[in-house]
DNA sequence: ATCTAAGCGAGACGGTACGTCAAGTCTTGTT
DNA sequence: AACAAGACTTGACGTACCGTCTCGCTTAGAT
């Protein structure tokens, strides 16, 4: 008793993919129709509402599928020892590619409207930060530089924030801070009990 | 020649102000609309048209009618001296009041499709903190705690972003996480450079 | 306290009235779209809804209107003494105009699946059928020579039959019968108890 | 060189015009539809589409099929001196159930869209009546009692015209007017020229 | 006993039209 | 003037069927 029946197309899958990837670019968001995903993608709509319950669960499927985040920083991530604020620089970069930006405005925004975007979107974007804080966290810890209080879901949280403020403040934000922010975490964590080290 | 005709009403303005936030609390900014707005406030169309140019600009001016952040902590803010951890506190305690979440979640995702409103929201929400934490950095300076890298720019932005990770989060939000963070902040700060302290 | 708003707007009902009775005697009742109507009328769909709540709603006024039947010798109705087969041919003759017959057979196919469209059609097409013969029965039962079984009802409903059945059949009918049937009947009206004149 | 491959379904080909059949006197030709018709029967769509190019070419086979007319009165057909009155109110009787009537309806509906139809169901059913007048009127000549212009043909339309208004009057239909006409013809043409009975 | 050519149910697909909703504009009469 | 009421065009919504098209299974004559 095998699957009956044509099976899915892969092709009008990525098609969709494809075709909301690049008119959330384009127009963001609020722009984005599924008639314009049909209409772009060459799928139609009755294919589309198929395989999809709305506009947001296209917009997650993009999260999952990789293509609005890489796994930034995913090339380096073998390397515990890795330099964090190199990596923390090459994820800023990134996020700040015209396109980039565009899309991940998009899929922030629908996140304050649809939880389940917001849960994929911290999977892809902040649990990997987590995952790397942890691990260096772990090392930190074992000279015995860091303050109990700290843990890496903090410390994960406020650079996942300092992103969702880049982005919402567009042109406005200020580059510089996200950076020192970034500094005083990784200072204080690598080196220790230095005396410098404040937060933000 | 003084300018003839009847004069605008205050009366509709304010109905339509009370009317969008309403509308945004209970449904969201995907479910707001000029026609609910319209028939909740009992206000036409037409005089909505005429006032104001978008749905934007609406809650924009809700935004800045002090309907949504009513200067948080606004009463204490005289003294430079208040307690830094007390006044963040209230903050948070603010925004987590169920109809402030909904409000700002609003607003928020309105930011990320309109720089106006974001703009608009920082100057209400980040400005503030960005002031306040000036003052504070002056006192703690003038006792020299203060490593040079910090400024109430990042400062200001750090929490700015905790607020947009809890909204954007929605109930997944680690809220320990946000308050270790700021006392990570306060307590570097407050306390210079004492050997905790680190950011995250 | 008067009507407020603007009000509506006639030329938008003509259209949709002029396009649908084009686009039935075009393509037929089968072909028939509100989308078609709304496109060739230049009236919005959702105004079109907003009057009409359905294609057999606009036939129905169609017919109402008088586009479809300007009430078939009309002209010769006030003369009680017009001759009967002169008007019966006149009947037949609009009939068999292309555009008639398209109209009219779009119209019974909509009263076979809608009692509202058949009440409507039988109102403008039978009843008027029927007067006359009352009329005409009148007069020749005043000489006498009228069987007491035979009403105008009767007389009209088979003539009414005789065109659902020119319509029906499409090219196939008999047209020698229709006439021959309507020769009978009014035969054995105007004359009486003439040998001939049964009724088939 | 024989036909290889598996035979065509029987049992399918019953199924989809029992469900066809079923659907119309349900719902009326309006709501039926192909995809409902593979439901009901258990029939694929590419079956269906196999052996029937349309809705109506199925409805046309359930005609030949004699799920809708079962050849009105064939039981008696073979004795000429049948009572004709008899005959008439056998088929009146037959057409006034619940089920006939909405099947009929929903036949004749299509044949105004379909002349195909039209010319199969006049097949069915008006050719019988035509055929039984033949004969009747044979004998009737016989004895001298029929005027020349009466043909079976217009007496055959006349009574299928009959049939077409009581389907399209729905409710309204005057029941003593189809009877009276019918009395009125078969008078005339068993009785002769008794001074009575002109059709209408 | 295999091959091979239909027939068949399942169901995905690109379309067209449906009937609804909201956006933003315009008109009418009242305040 | 400013306003409410509300008609209007536009465009997107999500659904229902259309007719076509793979799939994998079943059936039966030909090899």
């Amino acid at each position: 008793m095998e699957r009956r029946g044509r099976v899915r197309s892969e092709e009008a899958r990525t098609a969709v993919l494809t075709a909301t990837r690049d008119l959330t670019i384009g127009g963001g968001y609020a722009h984005l129709t599924i008639e314009k995903i049909a209409a772009q993608s060459g799928v139609s709509k009755a294919t589309i509402y198929r395989w999809w319950s709305s506009k947001n669960a296209i917009l997650a499927e993009c999260v999952l599928e990789g293509m609005v985040l890489p796994d930034p920083g995913a090339a380096a991530s073998d390397a515990i020892g890795i330099d964090a604020a190199d990596w923390f620089r090459a994820v800023l970069a990134y996020i700040d590619e015209p396109d980039t930006t565009a899309l991940l405005r998009g899929i922030v925004a629908a996140s304050y409207e649809d939880p389940t975007i917001a849960r994929l979107l911290y999977e892809r974007l902040g649990a990997p930060i987590e995952a790397r804080f942890t691990q260096w966290l772990q090392s930190a810890n074992a000279r015995g530089t860091v303050p109990a209080a700290v843990t890496a879901g903090a410390a994960a949280q406020v650079l996942f924030g300092s992103i969702l403020v880049r982005l919402a403040l567009w042109d406005d934000a200020d580059e510089d801070a996200t950076a020192a922010v970034f500094d005083a975490i990784t200072t204080s964590l690598e080196l220790g009990g230095a005396p410098a080290a404040p937060a933000p």
